[in-house]
RNA sequence: GCGGAUGUGGCGAAAUUGGUAGACGCACUAGACUUAGGAUCUAGCGCCGCGAGGCAUGGGGGUUCGAGUCCCUCCAUCCGCACCA
């Protein structure tokens, strides 16, 4: 009996590429070369299940198919092993979290090497290597001695602010900077100490030190993202949490807003996914109008997108955050006004959108005058207004706007309508159709001309103009955490400097507990002498104590696999100018706004500061779907240990449990397994049906805590890592979310099994004919090829499965074993089954491996010739034959109308000059 | 609320430009072979109907000789953003 032993086969076939480093990717100019990259895992302490490597065997599929195709392929892996749940369980254990790290990552890599990808291991990086961070360290460096010029829209050096400092002061300066910057003189900046140049500098560097609003924990100590607070408490653990004001490290993603907006239009990604970061992004195009209060010499700024609707402005609301509310609050209001700012501050971002609905606010006592009307406008403050859009202040136009309009009837302030016609008696009209009604200078306009005509007022007087705001926000740059990297930053009179290049890696000392410190200091502050000592000093000095955030090391990661082991650049000129860019990076879109956007800027910068060599580091990006996992379930009857089976469920009062999938086959469960699994279930009894006991099942995300993980380890050993591959390409398209299946696995191991026998015997030797194959044998093998070809260039991995499928049924139908058909087809296959294929083509007496070999192309000649006859029906009656050579679809071809009755229905009777067919239809009669 | 996606047998799913809907696989049924197997092979398998035939791609409508595919509308599920002025 023939046998396809996939043990012996992968394991030959994976030592031999280990040993002749098959994968080496090496520059190599005389060759086109391809990049593919996957996101890189964090090595977690659950190991691989099923689901994390889909993407890889598709990148890997196409990696081997383009090697096929003459390209020198890079296809790396590596590790994002920073992280939070290692330092929690560092936290919870004393250990390490590098030496957890560790055994993860190498219980992934040995999971991984199971699957037979085709990685160059010898590019793998960790983003928790000192050097790996070191560079990241520098990149960090890097933008903080950078500035962002609007003028000739690109970061530039920091030394070259100082230079036009000294020359004439910052007036004519159009950088992106903190708004609190004040203009000042050459002679003034000359004047300035260091210090006081310095604290200037940094509301100009792209890396910068800001007050930011965070969710503290000061029980924790601690700080929380807003999903971690719940109603003013932390959600584990139940402490108190506040608001804190805290000066935190900033990226000025801001800065490079519009050219993360545009270069989405140059890149292959899908257009979710553009649509996701476009909306994060968040353009908006208005104006600004500077307001004038009553009796005071404060002004309040506003930014709106409809200034047209100017005169339907009835009154003003300013965020209870800003600091001018305190300013202009009268005496009688200032009780009210106080009372109602401590409650918002106190709420959090998180209870502040669940109570959307809840209309809340405050009368400040001041007011504002319209700078088109003159009119006094009343000042409130309200959380509806968000203090980190636009300038924190909006003009209330409540005939427009429907949260406006809310506010005003709840507190009953006046309503105006805006253009002709407008119906404003239950909610706000937000119409941009019509004329403008309102007496004043933008009467009888229609909204693009009221549009320009107010802009143009508002810059005539000074007090406005035309403006665009982002939503995106500056990222924070730093974590109170331990397992991370350093920020390479000291403090000298308090004011922060970068560590010399030459200092770097600042290496993560080890400290004796994870935890912050009693006085609510980052656990860095544990460590001995974490201080700096620049060269030609002779003192300390303290290092920044918080660490960067986890995408800090995968914003720049791609770059690293290029070369690297380079101690001397984070990447060599050789390997950048020649991999420049990632060809097809594979990921889940849960990165879309993180890790996408991040690396992205990260790239431009470097970009701009001459380090790479494209504006955009992904060509094209697919996301592949999760895979979820199907747990089972067994339903006990409440208050015994009895189980029911799934259709008998109803009959009783149940609780399903979930049952461990291993111990589940086809839904059937194995009760001896089961009844050995927990203890508590050893004298477990059950009611069956058809004598067996039928779980249910459910699709849920893959966890250890539903039962329901599937390990790849276990399919590589039970069908091998051929069939693993293949299944998880035939379960449906790459991008859908599927849960895994176990059961269709058969098919595909039926798949590998079949092609093996049809080229060996009984006693398993190789058997191959040299025979010339026949028209319809080359026609099974090329039409195969061209379909896989086609399949693997779009990516539905899917279907070329099936494909492949139909032509070994077909050529085991036709007991068809000969050489041609087999080294084609071995070529075809190779990308999916890498093992299995290697096998063949050296049984065929090729050496040096199938991806060695050409892709085969196909022959269209095989595909098209062939002579039909078609029957026209209508009605279920034959009226027409057509016969013709099948050709290419679109093609006009004449054809030979044996009987015309149809066709005369559609000519009045007259016989048609021609009639143009596809095959099997006909299309269109010309008469 | 806004934006995006998806909807086809018992199940996973196919279906160039609009052209025999359900390829391929799982499960199921029947049979063959047998040194009895979770192996292999053959046939069947959308629904209704004995049949001829009819009905079927979430529902309804439209365009077309012809619609899973294009247009309108409604419904369901999932995802993202969410007081963004």
């Amino acid at each position: 009996m023939a046998s396809y032993d996939f043990q012996k086969i992968e394991k030959k076939w994976q030592e031999y590429w280990q040993k002749e480093q098959s994968f080496k990717a090496q520059v190599n100019t005389s060759k086109p070369k391809f990049y593919a990259l996957d996101m890189f895992p964090y090595p977690s302490g659950a190991g691989l299940h099923v689901g994390h490597p889909l993407g890889y065997i598709a990148s890997d599929i196409v990696c081997r198919f383009k090697r096929t195709k003459g390209f020198n392929v890079l296809h790396p892996m590596g590790f994002d092993a920073f992280g939070l749940p290692a330092e929690q369980y560092a936290i919870q254990t004393g250990q390490h979290p590098a030496v957890t790290t560790e055994e993860n990552i190498n219980r992934y890599k040995d999971q991984l090497k199971n699957i037979g990808f085709s990685f160059d291991w010898s590019k793998e990086v960790q983003t928790c290597d000192p050097s790996y961070y070191k560079w990241t360290q520098w990149i960090f460096i890097q933008l903080f001695n950078s500035w962002y010029d609007y003028d000739s829209n690109k970061a530039r050096d920091i030394e070259n602010l100082v230079a036009i400092f000294e020359q004439s002061g910052n007036a004519s300066v159009n950088a992106a900077c903190d708004e609190d910057v004040v203009n000042f003189t050459a002679n003034e900046w000359q004047a300035f100490n260091e210090t006081q140049q310095q604290g200037i500098l940094l509301k100009y560097r792209l890396t910068y030190l800001s007050e930011t609003t965070v969710n503290w924990c000061p029980d924790m100590g601690t700080v929380l993202s807003n999903d971690e607070v719940k109603d003013g408490f932390s959600e584990r653990g139940g402490f108190p949490v506040v608001r804190k004001k805290m000066s935190q490290w900033s990226m000025r993603i801001t800065a490079y807003a519009e050219r993360l907006l545009e270069g989405l239009d140059t890149i292959e990604w899908p257009d979710p996914l553009k649509e996701m970061q476009r909306n994060w992004i968040g353009k908006s195009i208005g104006a600004e109008m500077t307001l004038n209060i009553d009796g005071h010499d404060d002004t309040i700024t506003v930014f709106t997108t409809r200034i047209d609707t100017v005169y339907g402005l009835t009154f003003m609301v300013l965020a209870p955050e800003l600091d001018i509310i305190k300013k202009i609050t009268t005496a009688e209001q200032r009780d009210e006004v106080e009372t109602y700012i401590e409650t918002a501050k106190n709420k959090s971002e998180r209870d502040r959108m669940t109570h959307v609905k809840k209309v809340s606010g405050v009368f400040t006592g001041a007011y504002a005058i319209h700078p088109f009307s003159g009119e006094k406008l009343p000042i409130w403050a309200a959380d509806y207004v968000l203090a980190g859009y636009g300038t924190g202040a909006v003009m209330a136009v409540p005939g427009g706007d429907q949260r406006d309009y809310d506010f005003a009837k709840h507190f009953d302030l006046s309503i105006l309508p805006i253009y002709e016609g407008m119906d404003i008696s239950e909610e706000a009209n937000p119409t941009k159709e019509g004329k403008i009604i309102n007496k004043g200078m933008l009467e009888g306009l229609t909204f693009q001309e009221a549009t320009d005509r107010a802009i143009s007022f508002l810059e005539e007087k000074g007090i406005g103009s035309k403006k665009i705001n982002f939503r995106i926000r500056d990222a924070i740059f730093a974590r109170q955490r331990y397992w991370g990297e350093p920020v390479p930053i000291y403090f000298k009179d308090g004011t922060p400097y970068p560590v010399a290049d030459e200092d770097l890696p600042i290496v993560l000392p080890e400290i004796d507990k994870y935890l912050p410190t009693a006085d609510g200091d980052p656990p860095l502050a544990r460590a001995d002498n974490f201080t700096y000592t620049p060269k030609g000093s002779t003192e300390a000095y303290s290092l920044e104590l918080s660490t960067m955030p986890g995408w800090a090391g995968s914003s720049w990661y791609w770059y690293r696999y290029m070369d690297a082991s380079n101690d001397n650049a984070f990447v060599s000129d050789e390997a950048k100018d020649y991999w420049k860019d990632v060809d097809l990076y594979i990921g889940g879109t849960e990165h879309a706004t993180g890790h996408l956007l991040y690396s992205r800027f990260w790239n431009k910068f470097l970009c701009d500061k001459g380090f790479a060599k494209e504006e955009e580091p992904f060509k094209k990006l697919v996301n592949q779907g999760m895979i979820q996992g199907r747990s089972s379930l067994a339903y006990r009857i409440n208050g015994t240990n009895k189980y029911v089976s799934f259709s008998l469920k109803d009959e009783y009062d149940t609780t399903k449990i979930h049952v461990d999938v291993s111990l589940v086959e086809n839904d059937v469960l194995d009760i001896e397994a089961f009844k050995k699994w927990r203890p508590d279930l050893k004298d477990a009894e059950f009611i069956l049906e058809d004598e067996r006991f039928i779980c249910g099942n459910e699709v849920e995300k893959m966890s250890k805590r539903l039962y329901n993980v599937v390990n790849p380890d276990d399919i590589v050993s039970k069908y091998g890592a051929d069939t693993l591959r293949m299944y998880e390409m035939f379960l449906g398209p790459l991008e859908q979310f599927k849960p895994w299946n176990t059961h269709g696995i058969d098919g595909v191991f039926k798949f590998l099994r079949k092609f093996w026998r049809l080229f060996h015997n009984e006693s398993d030797d190789f058997v191959v004919s040299n025979d010339t194959p026949t028209k319809e044998e080359q026609k099974i093998i090329h039409r195969t090829i061209k379909k896989v070809e086609e399949d693997i260039n779009n990516l539905s991995l899917n279907t070329s499965v099936s494909t492949l499928m139909i032509a070994v049924n077909e050529l085991t139908a036709l007991k068809c074993n000969k050489r041609e058909v087999l080294e084609k087809l071995v070529i075809a296959l190779s990308p999916f089954a890498p093992h299995t294929s290697e096998e063949l083509w050296e049984q065929l007496g090729h050496s040096g491996g199938v991806s060695l070999a050409k892709y085969p192309d196909f022959n269209e000649s095989y595909l098209t010739e062939s002579t039909h006859e078609y029957p026209i029906s209508i009605n279920g009656k034959v009226r027409a034959k057509i016969a013709f050579a099948i050709d290419k679809p679109k093609d006009e071809i004449e054809a030979e109308v044996l009987s015309h009755d149809l066709v005369k229905k559609w000519t009045d009777g007259k016989p048609p000059k021609k009639i143009i067919i596809v095959p099997k239809r006909i299309i269109n009669v010309v008469v």
